[in-house]
DNA sequence: CACACTTTTGGAATCGATTCCAAACATTCC
DNA sequence: GGAATGTTTGGAATCGATTCCAAAAGTGTG
């Protein structure tokens, strides 16, 4: 049994192919009788508008993708979550594909913006060059999530993660750090941002920067754990230690703990994301909660503008305010 | 600048346009020369063919979509890694999006798939009843992964999940657990047949059921922590606990730790998934592994079929192979 | 009952890519 | 040279839903 078409529909309704349009349509300008022979034949017939061809006639898909590295993160899941509702109150579905950091595959998504598949495209971590991400949300409607270049052309919504980086630097050097480190990421935008925050703090509270270490990796908790076996092999030991993410953070405890040392006694150890994975973790983890949700939210209405004013391209960052989470880990 | 279409390729390259269609669809027969013409006004005119007339005319769009509840659990997205690999390789783009367990934003995207907005669905997670995603894989190209309903019609890829609970339990009355309980969650599939498992071992080894406890609720780390609070307030205190997941059983593991207790000498416990929680928890747990990257790859080989070769329907579940890994929470 | 007006309807044109058919063109071989 | 064969091309028809326009049906008024 084929699909049935408006064709079919009309034909068992008694009434021509617009008619059915408008009533699915819920145009007004249909009678009450004609509304009721045309639901009949849907439901008689099971019928169902095929998308592609609504899509082709009415230049749009009320479809959104999001694009991240991976799905696993937290933050970025909480944020979907927030696009999500965001884009079903506007009537929007929204999708999310990983991109696992390979740029063809990413390349492949970004293609059904282009190809017209969806009608916007959220950003959490792109793995094509800074450059090229600027130069696509100029022109088609994309907005970049959590992870946003540090030019200052770039737009779309994160925490200031310099600052948030800033803040927790300075909170360890507070608690008694005076050795500091961190394991960190340079591959991924925020790390970097989060590195210029760790030295800036460093640097402000005068601690010498020859003395300061850093290592950096993916952040998973086995690199987390084997960059803080690197740390504890230098002399002097480091007092606090501040993680790219609160995985890695928990890898460091676990790695400082097995080394026979005390958290936060021996080193103070501080995590970001305030993910499950701080509470999860003993000592509990201080560490920088972001608002994803709020910040997911907030993408897809930067994103429906852009979507439905078309030549709206509003410049500029928004920055959310992030929130320090102090719990034992920092506790002296 | 609106977007450009195959007439405007043709008409800059001097050509028809189904030289143009031809051009873009590799067929061979086009002589060098219009290639190359093709070739170039398509890079003049950045032209992309748009995705709904091509879906419309070929009926059909080359992208599936996968369901879960959330997007969190570690097995689904790893299940879900295998299955965007699969897909890849036979030119199908993989989507996912989060159902959050609501049932009216389920039927929104299952939509999708009777709509034609994507050949084929795979499904982590239903809300909506068994008998309903029953019928719906009968007649429409969907492949249910990990949670499947515990009947003799129901088909799909997963692990043993009733096998996979027997053997862990078996492992914790061998390492001389007498006084059982478990941590599960009926409203999952996969949940009820854990606890059948558990059951039935509990049942082999001769123990007698009313000493079995047994409370339920969402499989996540708070959950966790209070429901073992739960199992410390019963007297006699059980000595091995069976968690539905890893991520509860670092829950109940903090709480008896927390309540002073050890784990595994006072009360041994057990997860499930042998996600990264399992490694970050101390101790380490004993959990049980899945092949979920393979699940994944296996559930796009099994939809394909149903997608290319309409009216193959092939019954049957397809059981991988678990394993039981031993750490150091349930050894003594 | 004729007129003006509104409401409802039918049906052709449209969106953009693909595909089929017939025609044009090129090549080979006697 | 021309028949026979193979290669390449143009262009119309097609997919299925929407929308616009003109026509039909309905309503109310004097």
């Amino acid at each position: 049994m084929a699909r049935a078409t408006v064709q079919d529909v009309a034909k068992t309704a008694g009434v021509s192919v617009g008619t059915v349009s408008r009533v699915l349509n819920k145009s007004p300008a249909v009678s009450e009788s004609s509304k009721e022979k045309v639901n009949a034949a849907i439901r008689r017939l099971n019928y169902r508008p095929l998308a592609s061809a609504r899509d082709l006639r009415r230049d749009r898909t009320m479809r959104i993708l999001a694009l991240a590295k991976n799905l696993n993160s937290p933050v970025i899941s909480e944020a979907f979550r927030g696009v999500g509702d965001a884009a079903a109150l506007s009537g929007y579905v929204s999708l999310i594909a990983p991109t696992a950091g390979d740029l063809e595959r990413e390349q492949q998504l970004v293609d059904m913006l282009r190809n017209g598949s969806v009608d916007g495209l959220i950003m959490f971590s792109p793995t094509m060059p800074d450059d090229d991400v600027q130069e696509m949300a100029e022109q088609l409607s994309v907005v970049q999530v959590c992870e946003i270049a540090d030019s200052e052309a770039a737009f779309g919504v994160s925490i200031d993660d310099r600052q948030a980086a800033f803040d927790i630097t300075r909170h360890l050097i507070e608690t008694g750090g005076r050795r500091l480190a961190m394991i960190g990421n340079r591959a991924a935008r925020s790390g970097r941002l989060r590195e210029k925050g760790f030295r800036e703090a460093a640097d402000e509270a005068g601690l010498a920067p020859e003395q300061m270490l850093f290592v950096e990796g993916e952040f998973d908790f086995h690199t987390g754990r084997s960059l803080t076996r690197k740390l504890l092999a230098s002399a002097p030991l480091p007092d606090a230690v501040f993680c790219g993410s609160d995985t890695v953070a928990a890898g460091c405890v676990r790695e400082i703990t097995d080394a026979g040392l005390r958290v936060p006694d021996d080193i103070a150890v501080a995590g970001f994301d305030d993910s499950v994975q701080a509470e999860m973790c003993v000592p509990e983890l201080t560490t920088i909660r972001q608002p994803a949700y709020e910040m997911g939210r907030l993408a897809f209405e930067e994103l429906l503008a852009r979507m439905t004013v078309p030549g709206v391209h509003r410049r500029g960052r928004t920055f959310l305010p992030h929130e320090l989470v102090v719990r034992d880990s920092t506790r002296k």
